[in-house]
DNA sequence: CCCTGATTCGC
DNA sequence: GCGAATCAGG
């Protein structure tokens, strides 16, 4: 590939952006598009995108609303806690990772996975294709890479 | 314990 | 301008 270091491209800028408005979290944000989520928050804030307070009201509605409502089920820890669980008891990968169903971002389908590879632009530019999950926008092995928790110490590059 | 987004500040 | 470190809130 032509350039080495892209940083933030037109389309990738274009892709926060769309993310951003779709209401995903910066750390979904971040792991979608292949850079740290300080990196994501910290391009967001220059855009004059922050949403500040409006992140807090939301947890706020959801965390007094359940009483009544009480049919969403709080997976975010519950998700935290089977990863860590899984990698602990669980001592070989989830899934492998081929690239041989590899495809573009037209042949990206609601099953498969949108993990991108190579840069956006670039001409080799395309997305991993395997098999995902009901309702998950990656495979096994990119789902555990995308959603990596961890301390806030840097530790996701890559 | 862990998460989240926001800001700071060195690069 | 960029993003890791840090801050602030939950």
């Amino acid at each position: 590939m032509p350039v080495l270091s892209p940083t933030w491209t037109n389309e990738r800028i274009e892709l926060l952006k769309q993310h951003f408005e779709a209401g995903l979290s910066c750390r979904e944000i971040a792991a979608d598009i292949g850079v740290s989520r300080n990196a994501v928050i910290g391009k967001l804030s220059r855009l004059n995108l922050t949403r500040s307070r409006a992140v807090e009201d939301r947890r706020l509605e959801r965390s007094l609303a359940p009483a009544r409502a009480q049919r969403a089920v709080p997976r975010l820890q519950y998700e935290m806690l089977a990863t860590i669980y899984a990698e602990t008891d669980t001592p070989a990968v989830a899934g492998p990772i081929d690239d041989a169903n590899r495809c573009t971002l037209l042949e990206l389908a609601e099953n498969r996975c949108r993990w991108p590879i190579s840069t956006p632009g670039a001409e080799d530019f395309c997305f991993c294709g395997n098999s995902a999950a009901d309702g998950q926008s990656y495979c096994a092995g990119h789902n555990r890479l995308a959603y990596r928790p961890n301390s806030r110490t840097r530790v996701m590059r890559g």
